[in-house]
DNA sequence: CTTGACTCCGGACCATGGTACGGACCCTAT
DNA sequence: ATAGGGTCCGTACCATGGTCCGGAGTCAAG
C-alpha cells in the first residue's frame, strides 16, 4: 500500500505542492527515497486527512501542528485545552456571523420594499 | 468639526496606517491638503464605520469598494444581489463551524471520559 | 523660535496558506 | 533505449489585510 505523493495528494483532496507546503511546515513526514522516489503509506493519508479535518475546525496550521506533536495521548490536557479554546473562538465567531447574516437580511428585505431613497444596505453600516 | 488622521483612525477604532492603507485602496478619500495638513470630517468617520461594519458582516474590502461605488441607491439591485451572496457564503460558513464546534465538544468529552489509550481528539481527525 | 508630537509619503515588510517555476532526475510503457 | 510523464528541490511569487520605516514637512505650546 504504497502511493506517490500526487496520489498521497488525490487522496487527500490536495495539490501535490500543498503536500511539499506541510512537510516544509513539519505537518507531514518526508519519507527516505530510497534510491528513487518517496513513498507514502496509510499513516500519511490518515495524517493527511488529519490536517484537512482540523483545518475544516477552524485550526491554524501551527496549532494543528502543535496538536501533532501532542502525539496521540502523550498529553490529553493539553489537547483538550486547545480543543475548549477551540470552541470557544468559534462560538465568538458563529455569533458574529449570525449577528451579520440577520442584519444583512433585515436589510435586504428593506432595499427590496422601499424603491427610492438611500439604499439602506449602504445607509446602514454608516451608523 | 475636522480632525487629523490620526483622531480619525482613533474614531473609527483603526490605526493610522489602516487609514492610510484604505486610502490607498480607493475606500475613503483623501481630502486635499491645504497649505498644511489634511483635514477629515463626519463623512468620513461614517465612510471609516460603514467600512469597518461591512468588514464584521464578511465582506472583503474589495466587496466593500463595489459596494461603496454603488454610490447610496443608484444600484440597489446590484447591493442587494451582493447582500444574498454574502448571506449564503454566511449561511455556509456558519454550518461549517457549528458542525465543527459539536465535533470538537463531543472529542474533549470522549477524551476526559477515559484516560487511556490513544486520545480521542487526535485519533477521531484521522477517520 | 525651538522642541516635541504629529503628518505625509513611498516603499519595504509581515503572517497565513498556499501556488508556480525551472532544471535535474527517475520510472514506465512502447 | 527513448519519449513522456511524474518527482525532487529550492526559490520566487500570489492574495489578503494590514504594519512599520525613514526622512522631510507642519503645527502648537512654552
Amino acid at each position: 500500500m504504497s502511493m506517490t505523493i500526487s496520489a498521497l495528494a488525490k487522496a487527500g483532496g490536495v495539490g501535490v505542492e500543498t503536500v511539499r507546503y506541510y512537510q516544509r511546515r513539519g505537518l507531514l513526514a518526508t519519507p527516505e527515497r530510497g534510491e528513487g522516489i518517496r513513498r507514502y503509506g496509510a499513516a500519511d493519508a490518515r495524517r493527511l486527512a488529519f490536517i484537512r479535518s482540523a483545518q475544516g475546525a477552524g485550526f491554524t496550521l501551527e496549532q494543528i501542528g502543535e496538536l501533532l506533536h501532542l502525539d496521540a495521548g502523550q498529553d490529553r490536557a493539553r489537547a483538550r485545552e486547545l480543543a475548549a479554546e477551540r470552541i470557544a473562538a468559534l462560538d465568538v465567531k458563529i455569533a458574529e456571523l449570525q449577528a451579520a447574516r440577520g442584519a444583512l437580511e433585515r436589510l435586504a428585505r428593506q432595499c427590496h420594499a422601499s424603491e427610492d431613497g438611500p439604499c439602506p444596505i449602504i445607509a446602514a453600516f454608516e451608523g
